[in-house]
RNA sequence: CGGGACGUAGCGCAGCCCGGUAGCGCACCUGAAUGGGGUUCAGGGGGUCGCGGGUUCAAAUCCCGCCGUCCCGACCA
């Protein structure tokens, strides 16, 4: 393969390979409106099966799917002091409609809180109304003033989740426990390990309690946020009346949980699977599992090849040869294209696993079957084709999550570090780094300030190191607690 | 909003300094050969050169104004 023909190697500009990638795959593209994306068919099917796949834990963990206006009065969101503290900077105005100027202006939703918890006040009375469990899967405006394909984008497709307990403690449990559903889709789904943990006061929503947050790392190793979920305490409950009566007869406002995941996590999964020759989508979330590419001569050939390969494609759609486990298979009929520019056309794209199949392969009885992951390739006889293919799809997934793991666990700094070599590992190749901290933000800030490298998450009992912190990386004095740092997007 | 760069075919660009028939690569269409890792040859379609004004016999090219985009900062999922 000639050199210029591969995509930019990502050690020189992942930027540059993130948006090639982007485009060429066919994942999105720029729209007339600068800062707002066209996701395409491609994107968008790897998008319905985070969504189906996201829909179905939420179902199992009680949620249920409602709907609420795109349009948020202004008054609405300045009820909650920090919350329009912390979106008013960054929304669309609609003061015009029906070609008249509105008495008040309408706030296209940069998230749903307000609007949510003024209908919830109606629909709550008493206890017995909680805990009020409800999912919206909309899109929100937030007028960026720069913006990246996926991870950035002025409009953005998202679920946000929000309820109403009785108490902090139910709302807390619940918080996190839609961190752990979030991370569970993102390792077992997306392959993407993820650190969970709780944010610092500086990257606190606005108007919550206590944020949580999953960070990932990507291949340049920045970390992506790649979904939060929020603990508001009453803050939402006391700006819009959402009360109930309790058992004893009393009077007490609702405690609220919000959380949410994005097409971001499209991005992330381009920038922690992608390599040189294009993307690398995990089975589970690919809209074709296996490509069967066609290979023939003569017009005899093709047409016993492509018998061949509808009938393939037929048992592996029908998962016959292991029970319910349907495969998703396409056959790359065209012709006038050869074998080899299918071959790279599909590793763009990212399909987990490519059967080649030809005259000098039928006539063994076999197909050569190539993973995406490794491109290791080796002859698979047709007879337990299903179950091979079945087998190999499940490889793909586990190693694609270890391999995403041990490159983040090698790039990661635990234990003991000074602030000097801190500053140069930041200002070079970057890392996750967990050290000290003792819980002043002016030490967080300094440290933002020398390196770009602010405090992702004070991370989960699991995910700290061996040693506990005992001195703050950044000034020296006792430390309160650990901190994952890192650079982000 | 500060600093820099750029607007020419769907995409990527050359041409501009030194004014004179609108070009190249990829992609697309037609035909033939080819076909187990990015085929080759031949033919073909497609552009008010970002917009407006000025200079000139003549402007993609020179001058003035405007608009837009991208990159770096500030900001942020």
């Amino acid at each position: 393969m000639a050199d210029d023909k591969k995509l930019t190697p990502r050690a020189q500009d992942f930027s540059a390979w993130y948006n090639e990638v982007v485009l060429k795959a066919e994942l999105a593209d720029y729209s007339p409106v600068r800062g707002c994306m066209v996701i395409r068919p491609d994107g968008y099917g790897i998008w319905e099966r985070m969504q189906r796949a996201l829909d179905d834990m939420f179902k199992a963990t009680g949620h249920r799917n409602a709907y609420f206006p795109l349009f948020i009065p202004e008054s609405f969101l300045k009820k909650e002091a920090q919350h329009v503290e912390g979106f008013a900077p960054e929304t669309a105005v609609v003061t015009h409609g029906g070609g008249k100027k509105l008495e008040e202006p309408l706030i296209v939703r940069p998230t749903s809180e307000t609007i949510i918890y003024a209908m919830f006040a109606k629909w709550v009375q008493s206890y017995r109304d909680l805990p009020l469990l409800i999912n919206q899967w909309a899109n929100v405006v937030r007028w960026e003033m720069r913006t990246r394909l996926f991870l950035r984008t002025l409009e953005f497709l998202w679920q946000e989740g929000h309820t109403a307990h009785a108490t902090h403690d139910e709302a807390e449990e619940e918080a996190r426990r839609m961190l752990g559903v979030y991370r569970d889709f993102m390792e077992g789904w997306m392959a993407m390990p993820v650190i969970t943990g709780q944010k610092t006061d500086s990257e606190r929503f606005a108007g919550a309690l206590r944020t949580y947050s999953c960070e990932a790392m990507m291949q340049d190793n920045k970390a992506l946020q790649a979904g939060t979920s929020h603990n508001l305490g009453q803050n939402f409950a006391k700006a819009f009346d959402l009360k109930f009566q309790t058992e004893s007869g009393g009077t007490e406002f609702a405690w609220n949980t919000s959380w949410g995941v994005s097409t971001r996590m499209i991005g992330g999964l381009v920038m922690t699977h992608g390599d040189d020759n294009g993307l690398r989508v995990p089975p589970m979330l690919a809209p074709t599992e296996v490509v069967i590419v066609p290979i023939w001569r003569t017009d005899e050939e093709r047409d016993r090849v492509f018998e061949a390969a509808h009938r393939i494609k037929a048992t592996l759609a029908a998962g016959e040869q292991r029970g319910a486990n349907r495969l998703r298979v396409h056959v790359d009929a065209r012709e006038g294209i050869k074998p080899g520019a299918k071959y790279f056309e599909w590793e763009l794209r990212g399909v987990p696993v490519r059967m080649e199949l030809g005259p000098r392969d039928l006539d063994k009885a076999q197909a050569v079957v190539v993973r995406r992951d490794t491109r290791e390739k080796r002859p698979v006889s047709l007879d337990a084709l299903g179950r091979d293919v079945a087998d190999l799809l499940e490889r793909i997934q586990g190693d694609m999550l270890v391999a995403a793991r041990d490159r983040r666990e090698s790039n990661s700094f635990r234990g003991e570090i000074t602030y000097d070599r801190f500053r140069e590992v930041m200002n070079a190749e970057g890392a996750f780094v967990y050290a000290g901290w003792c819980g002043d933000g002016s030490c967080e800030a300094q440290v933002k300030e020398d390196t770009k490298a602010t405090i992702r998450v004070l991370p989960d009992e699991e995910f700290r190191s061996a040693e506990a912190p005992t001195k703050c990386m950044h000034c020296g004095r006792g430390a309160t607690s650990e901190a994952l740092w890192a650079k982000a997007y």
